[in-house]
DNA sequence: TGTACATCAGTGAACGCGCGTTCACTGATGTAC
DNA sequence: TGTACATCAGTGAACGCGCGTTCACTGATGTAC
């Protein structure tokens, strides 16, 4: 062995920064090492190049987010309503607590050449509409189309707070869970879709 | 006069369509150029440069879009549920009829340099929010944030729509509107926040 | 414990490719007379 | 109508900058004995 890689996390953290608010293709190495404080060659002894660290780097961050996401949706001692309100108070809060991380996870999606995609798992829109597909079965949402009820209920809970990244929203986000999560169970009572 | 500018129509179809599938960045001079079956100067007879052709395209069709959607939304005659339905399946065909343009649309918009913004009269986020504090005062909708309301009725309608746009949704775009008119008033009624 | 060696994180100058842009040129069209 | 000229859309080779990547090197740390 030789000495430790104590520059790798902060090339991660520098990345993932920039990432996040200048977007992947307006960021270069150069700015990433400086914002690190590292040579620009450093990035290349823990990753083949910028495409590569960046993906990882993606898969890595949605994994973090969506693992205890999956564990709320899924934890079936608890009823829908409750998991559902747990769910996007988790997901606000993530945003609250770690607005870094979570723009990155949000504004990189579609940035990858080569339309490089999530396995089914990790997907947080797959995790979605599993949720919707099996409280459909279970009764306690209405029949429908699993996949467009996800997609508004994952639309009404990431605008606000697409929103608020962009400054249009002023509260915190954290307050904002108890308004998306009622507004929710309202555009599901009844669904007859 | 000389003659008239034939190529610059295709070098501004040929620039939307790639923009609306890989993204400004990842789209070169040499693309649209070729695309269009044009000589790569040929656009800096008509623009500054690549980033100014871009944003004066998303200008224009962002316009192109906010102008009909605008007057539906303000159409004072009629009710106030007419109107949200209406504007919703005007968002709806408008996706379907012109997928490309809307794309552009939809996925550009936080691509541009410099913090680049549209004025709030052709912004269709500040047009949904000035629309939602209206009804609140004509108490055709309970009183609230108007801008959070505005965010989740957003994200209600758009997220199928980018979910259809990744092959995720089997569905006519059209076909949608229905289920996600239904799914707003769902979430209007009585909304407390 | 001391010494020789292997490993590998980190450096930074250099490289070369790809990109957006430039520019001298062509030629089609409209205008003046 | 015919001729000379001005305008400007379009061309495409050339340019040069900025970027991601390479590579010979350094030196700190861990291991063998």
């Amino acid at each position: 062995m030789a000495r430790p890689a104590v520059k790798k996390a902060k090339i991660e953290e520098a990345a993932i920064r920039l990432f996040a608010t200048r977007g992947l293709a307006r960021t270069t190495i150069k700015d990433i090492a400086s914002l690190a404080g590292v040579a620009e060659g450093a990035l290349y002894r823990h990753y083949r190049g910028k495409n590569d660290m960046a993906w990882q780097l993606y898969c890595r961050e949605v994994q973090r987010f969506s693992e205890p996401l999956g564990a709320i949706l899924f934890e079936r001692a608890q009823p829908f309503a409750e998991r559902l309100r747990r769910a996007i108070r988790f997901i606000c809060r993530y945003y609250q607590d770690q607005p870094i991380a979570f723009s990155f996870i949000l504004l990189t999606q579609h940035g990858f050449p080569g339309e490089r995609l999530l396995d089914e798992n990790r997907n947080p829109f797959d995790m979605a509409v599993r949720f919707v597909r099996e409280e459909m079965r279970r009764r306690s949402v209405p029949k429908g189309d699993p996949a467009v009820l996800a997609a508004m209920l994952m639309g009404t809970v990431l605008q606000p707070l697409v929103m608020h990244r962009y400054g249009r929203l002023r509260q915190k986000p954290v307050s904002l869970a108890a308004k998306i999560a009622a507004a929710c169970q309202r555009m599901l009572k009844g669904s007859s879709q």
